[in-house]
This record gives C-alpha cells, sequence and structure tokens, in this order.
DNA sequence: AGCTTGTGTGTGCGCACGCACCTATGGTAG
DNA sequence: CTACCATAGGTGCGTGCGCACACACAAGCT
C-alpha cells in the first residue's frame, strides 16, 4: 500500500468511525440527561471558560458548530433556562452566553454519560498509545488547517 | 495526562478534523467537478462493487449515509443519467443501483480531485506511520462497534 | 462631524438528513 | 393453500443545519 492509498484509506476509516459513533453518543446522552449533544457542548464550553461566558463568536469557534447554529441554540438554553445571555458593557454590539446555576448542574450530571459514553465506544477499544498517536496526528491537522 | 483524558481528547480532536475538513472537501469536489461529496461516495462505492452493480440496501450500508438518503440520492442519479435502477429477477423486492458508462466517466474525472484534497489537508499533515496508526485505531473501533 | 470599512449578532429561507410508516414481495410453518 | 412474519425499498414529514442577508455598533480616516 502506498503512502497516498494509505492517507486516504485513515481519512476514510474516520468518516466511519464518526457516523457510526456520533449518533450512538447523541442518543444516549439524550436519552439518560435530556440533553441534545449539541446543547451538551455549548454547555461544556461555557462551563470550562473563564467566569463561565462566552461572546457568541467566541463559543461558535470553540463549538463544533457554525455561528447561525449556536445562536439558535443558545434561545434554547436561555428558554430552558440553562444559559442566559447577557450585554457586554464595552462593547454593545456583542452579547455574551453565560452558563446560569441550573445550566451548571444539568451540565455536570450530563457529563459522566458522555464521559463513559467516549469511553465505551472509542477510548477503550485503544491502548494509551494508540489514543495519543491520534490526538497527535489530528492536532497536526488542525494545526495545518488553520495556518 | 490520564488515560481517560487521553481517550476523549483523542475523541474530541477527531470530531475537529472531521468538521473542519468535511465542507472544505465538499466544497472543492463541488467546485471542480459538479459533483456533491454524497454523489460522490455513492459512484465510488458502485464503481468497486462486482458488476459496478449494488442493492440499495448493501450500497448504504457501505455509504456514510442512511438507507433513505442513499435511496434519494439514486434518484438523483438517475435523473441526472449517472446510475440506472435495474430489477433484480432473483427478488423482485429489491432493486440495484448500477453506474452507468457516464457515471463512470464522471466518477473517474472527480476521483483525483478528491485524492488530491484528503492528500493537502490531511495525509500530507502526517508521516506514513501516523496515517497507518489512525487507520488502524479506526479500525479497531469499528470492529468493537460491529460485534 | 461625516463617511467608510470592519466586526458582532440575529433571522429568512432552502437543503440535507433520517425516523416512522407504507407497500410489495419472499420465506416458512401448519 | 393460507397465515404469518421478515426483508427490500420508497415516501411524508419534521428537524438540524448553514448561507446570504440585514441590522446595529465600533473604529478609523478626512
Amino acid at each position: 500500500m502506498t503512502a497516498d492509498q494509505t492517507g486516504v484509506a485513515a481519512w476514510e476509516s474516520l468518516l466511519r468511525v464518526h457516523a457510526a459513533l456520533v449518533p450512538i453518543l447523541d442518543r444516549e446522552v439524550q436519552r439518560a440527561t435530556g440533553l441534545p449533544l449539541a446543547w451538551y457542548d455549548v454547555l461544556l464550553e461555557l462551563n470550562s471558560a473563564p467566569n463561565r461566558r462566552l461572546r457568541m463568536t467566541d463559543l461558535a469557534d470553540r463549538v463544533v458548530l457554525s455561528r447561525t447554529r449556536v445562536s439558535r441554540i443558545v434561545d434554547e438554553l436561555v428558554s430552558h433556562g440553562l444559559v442566559a445571555r447577557d450585554d457586554n458593557p464595552a462593547d454593545r454590539r456583542s452579547a455574551y452566553a453565560v452558563l446560569t446555576a441550573e445550566g451548571r448542574r444539568r451540565f455536570r450530571a450530563a457529563a459522566p454519560v458522555y464521559l463513559a459514553g467516549i469511553a465505551r465506544h472509542f477510548s477503550d477499544q485503544l491502548t494509551q498509545v494508540e489514543a495519543n498517536a491520534v490526538r497527535s496526528a489530528m492536532r497536526k491537522v488542525l494545526r495545518a488547517q488553520r495556518g
């Protein structure tokens, strides 16, 4: 197998893993916690942000979703009391999404379910060396993408 | 970093790579060849199938798409003359999707563009050892999934 | 101040996607 | 042969998603 074929095969297997696992994880999280995966992602990023708040654009950059989609998901989270929209006094164009106490609680409840799902369907199939190899390869690809 | 954190980080970086590259490859293929990525995937599987034909269900199993979606994409491909629906004389419930000569021609024209995109955005960032590591890790995950 | 350009968000709209359901045929038991 | 369940495939419909656009504000230049 040539180098080119190996790279293509790696990419195609990555696509298959993504297609197989994402729906499974989504269902598992939603069944166990009531949170769609996209909501969870947003809560996760907000939870790990300074003051548990992010401007919409920054949030969209961190989450694997378009800015448009983030705007709408934040709408839904606000209507469920998990997130609040907060004005930015330094720039009246921008809005902060801030995690509420309830949002934080729901996130903390959901996190173990999500992590367990990743472990069961993904990490547990790999040695730590393999997982590290995947992570470092993905980071190299991402770094090239941004540059 | 614990084993668990490494696995989760690997999964999250995989999600980011997928989210970043798929739209780029889709645009590149579509701009250069007029074929949406989903069409390309279907043509690819048909092209490498025996007699360049597959039953709808088998096609859906191979492609990273639902059976529903495949049915509709085959409709579009038929209306563009790239694929034909063929009856299966042995089982009148089932239908074959068969690559036409024109479909084969279009696929062959598109393949280099797609492969070049994968190389440029993905494979070229990795050594062959790294690409092989990713491929073998993904296969292990997939194997566990099916079993 | 006025004008221009750039940035941060929200929204109308159309496409992609898959679930639930339906029909048609095949296979099997009695 | 009839009854029944399983399998192949297509379709109505709702949802997720992002592009293109609109709008508000910021920042810099003359």
